[in-house]
DNA sequence: ACTGAGCCCCTAACACCGTTAGGGGCGGGT
DNA sequence: ACCCGCCCCTAACGGTGTTAGGGGCTCAGT
């Protein structure tokens, strides 16, 4: 087993054609053509061309595989530019951090339970603990920052991306399921949840952004109410 | 099939003893044994002792028993004592939801990516938007903070327990690994990575509860902000 | 009492999955 | 020439979700 991937190639002058980067670029393809549950070792060995048995010379387990794939997808995300307020930062950070997980199919569920920080994903938090820290925070501020705002953006992608019915699921239209589930909200008995009645419109609102807005200005204005008020 | 679960029982004066509720209850001890990942049909099948095939009588797909598993979890949820102002409430609901997901094991791998909203979540989300309303926010923002709230203890949860690293998922103890991976921290080159090496300590904080606390104060605060001031 | 309908479980099978054991070719170092 | 490590192979094991089809069982209608 090559417990040392940077190792020297040791015999090898011309480098193996497979390499865990080139496995982890199969895997996003297979993704993003079958989906998640859909992404099996066998595809992604037929997707290098080469036998499921063979993976497992790069790669300790499928979970191992995911981890690679997991820094993949990482890999595309950019930090945004280095200009206004902490705010307009750490709001292009969340707003980002949104768009790659969208841009990406099921990536939100293939991050989900995984920590294990591939190299992208270092680099991109010690950016952001980086501007955090010049904003003013304090060491400990800063840490739990980053915990706080990542933690919702993906439970947010998460549960947005969930589909609201089986029948989203076999590709009905976004608007046609949203009308839906709204009626199923009015139509609830008003004695039990007189709320839910009442507010089936603003639960069912279909536009995410708006609702990602408002969640992320609320946390930036937690967030500011640490500062002292001359750093706003 | 049974499209009409509350239909009367027609021929039958005993009733079926396969429910889709002792389904849901089997399945759950089902999770608490094997996890997640060990839950099959042929298990719960095994559970309430009959064979898989039979379970595709009282459930479409694996993604249904799910989805009743779902609920079932839901259903031991409770409310916070409806006393002290919002803030404590929904600190109460953020603690109490936390707790659920933390008591029944895998549980936050079986919501995330799943709304099918079951009665006894759409009963929690009713009580949890008349304490909002009641406290001066408006609909809109009322819809919008149940949101906020449930996407960001879902996303926490599910940060704070995925493994660390492939040692903690064998069972080394938690202090341990925290330990280790502080050091991994440090041990990273500065001139890469200046921040996560100074603020390893604070990165690695074990106690996750002050963690989690900073998040929910933080967004508390910020809701705290969408009011007048003399409504706190 | 007989018949038919519907409920509810069964056996058997299909296609696929992750993973392991063991084998073999190939190329470079001694 | 030999060996050894790299890297891929075939074959198989036990498990998965799901479907097809069959069969008893209990009732309603006649």
């Amino acid at each position: 087993m090559p417990e040392n991937a940077s190792a020297t190639p040791a015999h090898h002058t011309t480098p193996p054609a497979l390499t865990r980067e080139s496995l982890a670029q199969a895997a996003l393809r297979v993704l993003e053509r079958d989906g998640l549950a859909g992404l099996s070792m066998r595809k992604v060995a037929a997707e290098v061309g080469v036998k499921a048995a063979s993976l497992y010379w790069h790669v300790r387990n499928k979970e191992e595989l995911l981890d690679l794939l997991n820094d993949a997808i990482i890999a595309s995300a950019e930090p945004p530019p280095r200009e206004g307020g902490w705010r307009v930062q750490m709001r292009g950070y969340c707003w980002n951090y949104r768009r790659l997980l969208h841009e990406n199919r099921d990536a939100a569920k293939v991050m989900a339970g995984r920590l294990a920080p591939g190299p992208h994903m270092l680099g991109l938090l010690d950016d952001q603990l980086d501007r955090l820290r010049e904003a003013g925070f304090s060491d400990a501020h800063a840490a739990l920052t980053t915990y706080l705002l990542s933690s919702f953006v993906q439970g947010f992608v998460l549960q947005e991306q969930s589909p609201l019915s089986a029948a989203e699921a076999e590709g009905a239209s976004r608007l046609e399921v949203v009308t839906e589930v709204r009626e199923r909200f009015r139509a609830l008995p008003v004695e039990d949840f007189p709320n839910l009645v009442a507010l089936a419109a603003d639960l069912t609102e279909p536009n995410h952004d708006v609702r990602f807005e408002f969640c992320v200005e609320r946390i930036l204005d937690g967030l500011a109410a640490l500062l002292p008020p001359d750093h706003r």
